[in-house]
DNA sequence: CGCCAGGGCCATA
DNA sequence: TATGGCCATGGC
């Protein structure tokens, strides 16, 4: 896994810093986060905007979850996140829904926590971990999985094991984390969804140099 | 019209 | 550990 920096650098520098995650509080970061799973991010949108002013706690506690899941229904799977985010609210409330006490604990803790609540699995954990909680865990997914494969990277089979050896060859940096995966989403969403390699990506040079190995 | 998006759970072998 | 079925909307 040699080089991720200077993919990183290339991104960077193509597309700037992204200051991720487009949220207005931390819980609205952690609710995000499981209304997008397999979602765009246009249906996730509406779904929040139909929360108005309460994708907050309290309100998600008390909500009944028939009426729960008829507000996030743009961003389909909505009984199952109707679900996840009231087991996710359960998690929170041990915290007395209060994010600095959360952070506190430690990273590796909270990830088993997160990954104990039903609807959260590990990329919902790292995401939430890195940018809600300032616990940096590199997100692996499907984007991250493609670039880098299209890059030449032998990948390995499960999460984890992807995870540490990404995490193995780069700085152990929050900002670092927070923005690498924002710019591979980017990058992802312009260069990667059906051109296998083109001549105006900003990893072009760097697809050809692999590929030729 | 069919495909698929910043996954995860569960049953099965 | 690793597949396969299932969950569901909306944009293209």
């Amino acid at each position: 896994m040699e080089g991720l920096m200077g993919i990183y650098n290339l991104l960077l520098t193509a597309y700037g810093p992204r200051k991720w995650w487009p949220a207005q509080t931390a819980f609205e970061m952690m609710g995000g986060a499981i209304l997008t799973q397999n979602t765009t991010w246009n249906n996730v949108n509406k779904a929040i905007a139909n929360f108005e002013d309460k994708l907050v706690p309290e309100f998600i506690e008390t909500v009944p979850l028939e009426e729960l899941a008829e507000i996030i229904r743009p961003s389909g799977f909505y009984n199952q996140k109707a679900n996840s985010l009231k087991a996710l609210t359960e998690w929170f409330k041990k915290y007395a829904y209060d994010l600095q006490k959360v952070k506190k604990v430690d990273g590796e803790i909270l990830r088993e926590e997160l990954l104990a609540v039903k609807g959260i699995g590990r990329e919902t954990a790292d995401s939430i971990l890195t940018y809600a909680l300032d616990k940096p865990f590199f997100i692996i997914d499907t984007y991250t999985r493609r670039i880098l494969s299209r890059l030449g990277y032998e990948l390995p089979k499960t999460y984890d094991q992807v995870r540490l050896k990404i995490e193995a060859n780069i700085p152990k940096d929050l900002y670092i984390y927070n923005e690498f995966h924002a710019l591979l989403v980017e990058h992802a969403k312009r260069y990667c969804k059906k051109k296998p390699l083109c001549a105006e990506c900003p990893l072009y040079f760097t697809c050809e140099a692999r590929r030729q190995e």
